[in-house]
DNA sequence: TTTAGGG
DNA sequence: CCCTAAA
């Protein structure tokens, strides 16, 4: 029996990053791809926003010793910004918190001394993410994080990191080596799926246990998005207990149901009644089958410490249109947009509301999010010092606390251990991740594409900006042509249009028509059990793109849940009729989970008989058609047949190879077997 | 529509 | 994956 169950981020569609490999495969197949290209991100692409707050740093604030209890935290970030660009330092962890740190120096030539500036421009810089040159720091965490890495100023996290936290701060805490005080701005990524926004004292001294814990019943409440606390960054001692233990799992029957903009304010008000439920509640609330999901709202609640979203969400349709402006416009396009439009940043999602500047964090924001800003909070900010900081400080500190990640479907057998179900989590999380990320950054809620913009000159860590700072985390785009962008970006369909999700159906339903004829092997591979079949026509990027299953036929499939259709706004030509012109179809490469359901049928039923092999292994995978599985049959003949190291994409196991290579040379045989006895047959004939 | 192959 | 010829 398959327990299929779900993860949900909150996402709940997003196109999948490409992983190097596709693009790779892309380029061999002559479709080049530019940089520029790869690095354009469709708004839709966001897997994930969070937002910091940039805070100013008060002449004198308190906060210095915040930076001690960094060290708590193991986010010790000690790099002599002037001296070593990229110098990075990483410091054990002490309590197995997962934090990293990210310098990011603040670029505004014009603004600083000439030796900064100078100093700046010899930073690496990618045309993607000029304005940050980052240093991270990493700290081991647990078998599986680890491998962030700075490329050209990217930031690539391709293991552990994947929920992260977000926490920008002013440069409060310059005595200590973290936090300095000539001003990198710093981000602190933390595995702990929350968010931590405030002060850097805040930040840096977030000891405070029970701040955390009454955020997640909140979060998750609105957001229908699991919690994963991979980590307790937090405090030890705090409810999160054996981090990666934490991971929820969540059966969802009825995800249409997602209510979009009206969780917000449920949430909110859950998050004040409940301001310290801890995980307890969480778990009831995951447990819950009827909880709603809206991927949108997701994204506000997550990034709203403050609990505060009502600002956000003014109307269903602001959302909408926000989400739109600044997910699914094309690059151009949403640049204009983002100036001139009236969409503006009515609290994007990183938006105004989304930090709220210290001074006005006093209010309900206080009380829902009291242990964020702790006391310092407030304190981090006056105007006036705000002003001086800027004038003395080039440089802001930021901490990225935690980043969100789409919404998962995971389907794991029940007798699965916990282990593998954390495995199974972190390979799917993994491979969206892997495949690249960019980070984006938004100011006010607007994106900021233009990467040779100076922080200042965008607005960061001015002082009337320091409200909005955000961060999303984008998969790279391997493929986004403009026109595919119609099918993507699910997560970005704001809640208004349920009925993508409506039409997921529920799993049970899935479940046997594959088991039915299968045979009485426990391990009888029917993707029917596990893969989510195709929504509709829209081509749901997120399927089993990231969908990564291990050999227990585990699988985790990212939900699509957007309508072509209500994504079809931005790209003014194709909302009309997407079937226009015949898109390429998504590229999904195929799990082993799937390789090996195909292996499975294919010894069974041979080469040849396609239809059939898709009717037993892949009736429930739409998006498989018998073409695909002869083409991923011929592939998989090929590559059992070339060195190991020329193989590319998800290493597909040898045994599995083997296998192939078995029935494939049976079957082979078989038909060579019957045209030998047709030839004598029509020889006798003629 | 399904196969089988080349692109 | 796509496109098609052929069945």
């Amino acid at each position: 029996m398959v327990l299929q169950k779900r993860l949900d981020y909150g996402f709940n569609g997003y196109q999948v990053p490409a992983t190097p490999r596709a693009t790779r495969s892309a380029r061999r197949r002559g479709t080049p791809r530019k940089r520029s290209e790869e690095n354009q991100m469709c708004a839709f692409d966001l897997l994930a926003t969070v937002a910091g707050k940039l805070l100013l740093d008060p002449e004198s604030s308190p906060s210095s010793s915040n930076t001690s209890s960094d060290k708590d935290r193991c986010t010790v970030v000690n790099q002599d910004w002037q001296d070593g660009n990229k110098a990075l330092k990483v410091e054990p962890c002490n309590q197995g918190s997962c934090d990293r740190i990210f310098m990011v120096s603040e670029q505004f030539p014009q603004v600083h001394d000439e030796n900064h500036s100078s100093k700046e421009s010899s930073l690496p810089q990618n045309d993607d993410q000029s304005g940050f040159t980052s240093m991270i720091t990493t700290s081991n965490c647990s078998e599986r994080l680890g491998s962030d890495k700075m490329v050209n100023g990217e930031i690539k996290n391709e293991m552990g990191s994947f929920i992260s936290k977000i926490e920008v701060g002013s440069s409060a805490c310059r005595e200590s080596d973290n936090c300095k005080l000539d001003g990198e701005a710093k981000i602190l990524v933390n595995d702990t799926g929350k968010v931590l926004i405030g002060n850097v004292n805040d930040v840096c001294s977030s000891e405070d246990p029970v701040v955390w814990d009454g955020e997640p019943p909140a979060i998750v409440s609105s957001d229908s998005s699991a919690k994963v606390p991979f980590c307790g960054d937090h405090n030890p001692q705090s409810s999160c207990p054996a981090s990666r233990d934490d991971i929820k799992v969540v059966s969802r029957d009825d995800d249409e149901n997602s209510s979009g903009c009206t969780h917000p304010n449920t949430s909110t008000k859950y998050f004040k009644r409940a301001p310290r439920i801890g995980d307890r509640r969480i778990r009831k609330i995951l447990a819950s089958k009827h909880w709603k999901v809206s991927p949108r709202l997701n994204d506000e609640t997550f990034s709203h410490p403050d609990g505060d979203i009502k600002p956000l969400y003014r109307s269903r349709k602001d959302c909408y249109k926000r989400q739109r402006s600044q997910m699914n416009i094309p690059f151009k396009k949403r640049k204009l947009f983002d100036r001139g439009s009236g969409v503006k940043s009515d609290g994007g999602i990183n938006g105004d509301g989304f930090f709220h500047s210290p001074e006005e964090g006093t209010g309900d924001a206080t009380g829902s999010f009291p242990k964020l800003r702790g006391g310092t909070g407030r304190s981090c900010s006056m105007p006036g010092q705000r002003a001086s900081f800027q004038s003395r400080d080039s440089h802001v500190k930021l901490r990225i606390k935690s980043f969100r990640v789409p919404e998962l479907f995971i389907e794991i057998p029940e007798t699965a251990t916990v282990g593998s179900l954390k495995r199974t989590v972190m390979e799917a999380v993994t491979e969206i991740l892997g495949g690249g990320l960019h980070i984006g950054v938004l100011v006010q809620g607007k994106k900021v594409r233009d990467d040779s913009k100076t922080l200042l000159q965008t607005g960061i860590s001015h002082d009337n900006q320091l409200d909005a700072l955000g961060f999303t985390l984008e998969p790279s785009r391997s493929q986004s042509p403009p026109p595919l962008c119609t099918g993507d970006s699910p997560h970005l369909l704001p809640a208004d249009a349920p009925q993508p999700l409506a039409r997921y159906a529920p799993n049970p339903t899935i479940d046997h028509q594959g088991t039915s004829d299968a045979s009485p092997e426990p391990h009888e591979t029917n993707l029917g059990n596990f893969v989510e079949s195709d929504h509709d026509s829209a081509p749901s990027p997120t399927d089993m793109s990231a969908s990564k299953s291990t050999t227990d036929s585990k699988a985790l499939v990212p939900v699509p849940a957007m309508s072509v259709e209500a994504l079809a706004v931005v790209p003014v030509h194709r909302k009309s009729k997407r079937s226009e012109i015949a898109q390429r179809r998504i590229r999904r490469p195929f799990s082993v989970a799937e390789v090996e359901a195909l292996v499975q049928a294919v010894e069974k039923l041979g080469t040849g008989r396609w239809r059939d092999v898709k009717l037993r292994a892949f009736d429930n995978a739409k998006h498989r058609t018998y073409v695909d599985l002869k083409d991923k049959w011929k592939t998989l003949v090929h590559t059992a047949r070339i060195s190991p190291q020329q193989r590319r994409g998800e290493p597909v196991p040898q045994e599995l190879l083997d296998r192939v290579l078995t029935a494939h040379a049976y079957w082979s045989q078989q038909q060579a077997k019957q045209q030998l006895k047709q030839q004598p047959e029509t020889c006798l004939l003629l």
